[in-house]
DNA sequence: GCGATATAATAAGCCGCCTGATTATTTATT
DNA sequence: AATAAATAATCAGGCGGCTTATTATATCGC
């Protein structure tokens, strides 16, 4: 998403603006879908600040937590892009940058030579245990603006949203 | 946004699970936070999926939308950036494909030849006078799912969510 | 047992974004 | 007028995502 959408209020003013002029155009959707978009993109950029001073972000986030989480103790790549719902190659480029880093290690299967068991490290749990309450402290210091009642209206709405676009897009009427 | 979180609503329902075994963690706000970045990611990923159909994204979409709407009839490139919320530098590569696909056009200023004015193409116009209605349509197909009640509210509590991200970026406590 | 097919991971190369350095030009200072 | 500082745009190089080969290994069917 950060590779467009509304960095900032001004950018999606001047849209909402524009869309005014556009035959058509119902203020009340171009409002919410605008700020649906710009929503997005400042929570993803906040999170994507906080995990940095880290050295994370929230791809290398995702796989430290589904590794840590692994009943068997390891994953592979393959299981990892189907999780975290990136590509294989992705993974792949990913699990370089981390296994340099120590916070994974890959060991070839015994038992199907063209897989690698993917584990995280005594240092990449350490991290993640270190990195996850805080940032669940910080979510909480922004989120708690908004009451609990706002919290579940807000959920609410957006699951309605979701649906609204993937069941679109599911069956190709676009 | 892209990037990273949610694609599907695997990888959130994971981190949501992951999340409730996180010492002091808040089922509410993880709730919140995880919906806000998955529905910015479905959104933005639907609209840059219509707009590749009409060989766009969403950052030549607002370049042209801005040069469309420019009092001057042109603009420069460092006031695109500006406005478009992208570094100079990206506005630059920008320009080079927009220009090479007749959208838009380059002239150095005769007044300061540092400068560059940046111009929408009879091509371009027609584009973006195809694409806009368009777009309309296909979200208020989308958006249309809430009804207006709810999209005012939605609205609302989005708007609510940017200023408690936004304000606790800007006094850096973090 | 052996050739065709499928699968796991990776490599190669594109795109969009970024930051920081560079070049050309203008403006300010002395 | 000449040099210093600021400014506009671009270039170079990096990162993270993608798709499309490529390589190694497994499995199926005869």
């Amino acid at each position: 998403m950060a590779f467009l959408l509304l960095k900032e209020v001004p950018r999606y003013e001047c849209l909402q603006e524009a869309s005014a002029r556009v035959p058509g155009a119902d203020a009340s959707i171009c409002g919410v879908f605008l700020n649906i978009l710009h929503t997005g993109d400042v929570a993803s950029r906040s999170e994507g600040e906080f995990l940095a001073r880290h050295g994370l972000n929230q791809a290398r986030l995702i796989v430290l937590v589904l590794l840590d989480n692994a009943k068997r103790g390891s994953l592979r790549s393959s299981e990892l892009a189907e999780h975290a719902k990136v590509s294989r190659a992705t993974v792949t480029g990913l699990l370089d940058t981390m296994e340099k880093a120590g916070l994974i290690g890959r060991a070839t299967d015994p038992h199907d030579r063209r897989a690698s068991n993917v584990k995280i490290t005594a240092r990449g749990k350490t991290l993640l245990h270190k990195v996850q309450p805080q940032l669940m402290t910080w979510s909480q210091g922004i989120l708690s603006a908004l009451s609990l009642t706002e919290r579940n209206q807000l959920v609410k709405l957006l699951r309605k949203t979701q649906l609204a676009f993937t069941s679109r897009n599911g069956s190709h009427l676009s």
